[in-house]
Parts: structure tokens; C-alpha cells; sequence
DNA sequence: AGGAAAATAGAACGTTTGTTCACTTTTTGT
DNA sequence: ACAAAAAGTGAACAAACGTTCTATTTTCCT
């Protein structure tokens, strides 16, 4: 699978993801008509997060977030209770919409070694289209109040107790040599969060998330799998 | 060698970390005698990391800080010239214990595959001597302001090249397989990262960084080295 | 076109923040 | 023991913050 591919495949329009929103926190956002709904919390979420991921959503202030979406003061009030509940929002949507598109990959595939394959590639490609978004939700995990910063950590550990139980299952198939699945499943964790987190390094040296998944998927490959090609890994691409 | 063996070795005591801060600092610092200068210094540093690291410094108040040294908030004053300052001077610290380490520990081997296990197992060592620092740094890149934040990422950048520099040199040398440099050494670095980052993760879960350390020297080599031994990784130590 | 409903604007308010400074207490040198 | 120097205190201040609220403008429906 491919990037390109990913994305025409996945469900991700901006539309969609902002209409979810509507329809979720509807009864909190005071306002009526959904086509401006619709548009102001485009405007609200974008600007939340271009700000936040430069200098820290504590340090944005309403007055920024004012003159970055173009609304009064007042108007953002009529999204959100308060800048803790704006910074819930961000955070449950992010972690809602990445749930879902994980668990459907993960149960596309069978046999282990592809199942290891697609949870990389999509993790990746989906860190990709929402870019913003996860680098925001790890940032600004301590920023949270308990109960989110609890729903957060449990949705990391998840995906990565995903991992790790397709190993262990490799390793029951044979498929897979005999490593530590703990520190493995936390080791991809480590490289797939560094994509996102370090996008800016990625992109001054011009690698595309392909081959960075290829890379990826090479690396884990070559050291658990057992019987791996000896032929020497291949250069990016 | 091993983090006992790390812990002996590097001369990290720290009445020399402060009155290191305190030579260098002289001049902004309102306090004459040196006695009560370290041990203020101390007091105020130790809770910046443990404030900071908690819900973040720009989270912290001044207030914070006094109540948890039992400083008063004029002494503060008397360290610092201001808030900023203080996260200059928590980071600037850090940076140069880590660097002159990291490059003592280059400089001790000479072939390739022992210099990228001696510099991998520094710097987890290090890290976890000093987690708070690190943590710190990691975390509050973003509020520094823009001369110190380029020297954060140059000093970043210099150890991941340092990595870069001797896989390349191994791969000349014939005893490293052609693999992508750059992406090679983002990758460890990732690794090495999430040790500092997550370190909660890990101590939960029972590892030492020793066991990490191992775990990920075993991961790299079995993808790089040419003629790895083909027997499979051992567990966890 | 006109009036009701919805959306928007931004001045104003109370709090919290970083920072200062006149003052008190402690330590030092003789 | 005592003055001088150093260290420490916390009330006070201005700026900045999140949030509210009334007044104004725009949109909608008939």
C-alpha cells in the first residue's frame, strides 16, 4: 500500500470530520445554523492547532486565536465553554477519528507479518494526513484534565498492545524469532510517534512517508523475522 | 559496560553541576556567597524540573516555584532576571553536561561498531542520570526563544550526525551492510528518545536501562552489521 | 420589504501573572 | 558585641489573561 492510496481509500474529509464534531458536542455549541457551524469550527480547530503546535496551546490566547480565525472573542465562546473544553475537543476528535481507521486496518489483514506491515503503513499514513493533529495530542497531553489525559495514555497503550499481540502471535505461528515483544512493540511506537513529531526534519531532507514506512517495515522485518532475506536492505525508496 | 560502570565513570556530582552554573552565571546572579548560592540553586532547579515536568514550565507560576523551594519570591529574583532567563539557564546546562559527555564517550573507541555501541549506550546512560533535564529540554523547546532555540536543535542535530558520521564510516569500512544513513540514525535516535521521554512506561514494566540498552544495540546491529550472527535476539537482558 | 432570529463585535470585569522594592532578619568581620 | 553587608520577605503594581454581556449587524422567512 502507498500513501496515495491510503488516502483515497480512508474516509478523512475535513467536512466530515467537522460535521462529526457538530453532531457530537451539539448540545454545548450554541449555535443553530450548521453551514456556519460548520465553517467557524473549521476556522476555530485549523488556527487551535497552527498556533498551539508553534508555540504551545497554554500559551495561545483567545485574543490569537481571534485574530488568527478572524471571530470575535464572543463568537468563540459560542464553540466551547472554556479554552480546557476547546482543548478536550481537539484532543477527543483527533483520538476518535485515529481509533477508527487503525482498528479497520488491523482487521483487514491475517497472517501476522502482513498484519504487522499494514498497522506500520497505516499508522504512518494516517499520522501523515493528520499531522497536526497528533503532534498537538502528544504535545499537549499534560495540558489535560485527568479523566481526557487518562482516555489519551489508555488509546496510546492500546495501539501499542495492537503491536505487540501480532508479535506474540507471530512468534506462537513461528513466523516470528523469539525478541521481546514489550520492547519491540514500543520500539515501532517510538520510530511511528517520530515521524509526526519530527515532520519538519523529514521534510528538509526530502524522504516521502513511502519511504520512511519502507524503511520502517524493513528494520522490524530484518530483525524478527525469521528466515529474512540476507540480501542486503535497500537504499530509501 | 553497564549503567553502574556509567555512574562511576562520569563525573556528574551535583555540587559541580551548581557551581558550574554559578561560575558561569556570576554576573546575573545577585548572590555573593557561594555556599548558600549552590545550595539556593539547587533548590531552585530541582523544582523547576519537578514543577515543569509535571504540567509544563509556561504552567508554572512563580509562586509555584517559592513554595516549593521555601524561597520567597524576591530571592528568585536574585538567581534570575527573569522567567525566561530561568528556562535558558535550565537549558543551557543540560546541553553542555550532555554534550562534553557524549564526546568524551566518541572519542574512547576506534572501530566502527564499538563506537556506535559506546555512544548508544552513553547516551541512554546519561539520559537516565539526568531524565529531568532531558525530559525538560525535550518538552520546552518551544517556548525558548529563538538563539537558544536553534542551539536545542543545532545540538540535536550534532548528535545525530555524530551517529550518522560513524555508521557512514562502517559502511566504508565494509563492516556495516549499505543501509540509508539518515534514516538509520533518526531511527536510533528516536530510540533513544523514547527512553527519557516515557520513561514511566519503562520503569512500570520493570526494565532497566541496561536491558534497554541492550535491546536496542542487538536491534541495530542485527540490521547493519554485515555477517550478524544469525541466532536469534535473546530476551529482554 | 420588514421583523424576528441568529450571528457577531469588542469594551469591560475580575483574576492571575511576572516583577519590583522598601523593609526586616541573618550573617560576617573585627 | 556591634555595625556593615548580605540574604530574605511579601505586599503592591501594571500588564495580560479568560470570560461575560450588552449592543449591533447580518441572515432568514414570509
Amino acid at each position: 500500500m502507498t500513501f496515495a492510496q491510503f488516502s483515497r481509500a480512508a474516509a478523512l474529509s475535513r467536512r466530515e470530520i467537522y460535521r462529526a464534531i457538530y453532531a457530537e458536542h451539539g448540545p454545548s455549541i450554541k449555535v443553530k445554523k450548521e453551514k456556519t457551524a460548520l465553517k467557524n469550527l473549521e476556522l476555530i480547530f485549523e488556527a487551535t492547532l497552527k498556533i498551539s503546535n508553534r508555540k504551545g496551546f497554554r500559551a495561545m490566547t483567545m485574543r490569537d486565536l481571534s485574530q488568527e480565525t478572524g471571530l470575535s472573542l464572543g463568537v468563540l465562546y459560542h464553540y466551547f465553554a472554556s479554552k480546557d473544553e476547546l482543548l478536550d475537543m481537539v484532543q477527543r476528535t483527533g483520538r476518535s477519528i485515529a481509533g477508527r481507521i487503525l482498528r479497520e486496518a488491523a482487521a483487514r489483514e491475517n497472517e501476522p507479518a502482513a498484519r504487522l506491515r499494514a498497522v506500520i503503513q497505516t499508522h504512518l499514513f494516517l499520522s501523515e494526513a493528520m499531522q497536526p493533529w497528533f503532534y498537538f495530542s502528544y504535545m499537549e497531553v499534560r495540558h489535560l484534565g485527568d479523566p481526557e489525559k487518562d482516555r489519551t495514555k489508555a488509546a496510546e497503550l492500546w495501539s501499542e498492545k495492537l503491536l505487540a499481540d501480532i508479535i506474540s502471535e507471530g512468534q506462537a505461528a513461528g513466523v516470528f524469532a523469539p525478541v521481546d515483544v514489550s520492547l519491540l512493540s514500543a520500539a515501532i511506537k517510538a520510530m511511528l510517534q517520530d515521524w509526526y513529531v519530527k515532520r519538519g526534519k523529514y521534510a528538509k531532507r526530502g524522504y516521502t512517508v513511502d519511504q520512511y514506512a519502507n524503511f520502517m517495515v524493513g528494520l522490524v522485518e530484518r530483525f524478527c523475522l525469521v528466515g529474512s532475506k540476507q540480501a542486503a536492505p535497500r537504499q530509501g525508496s
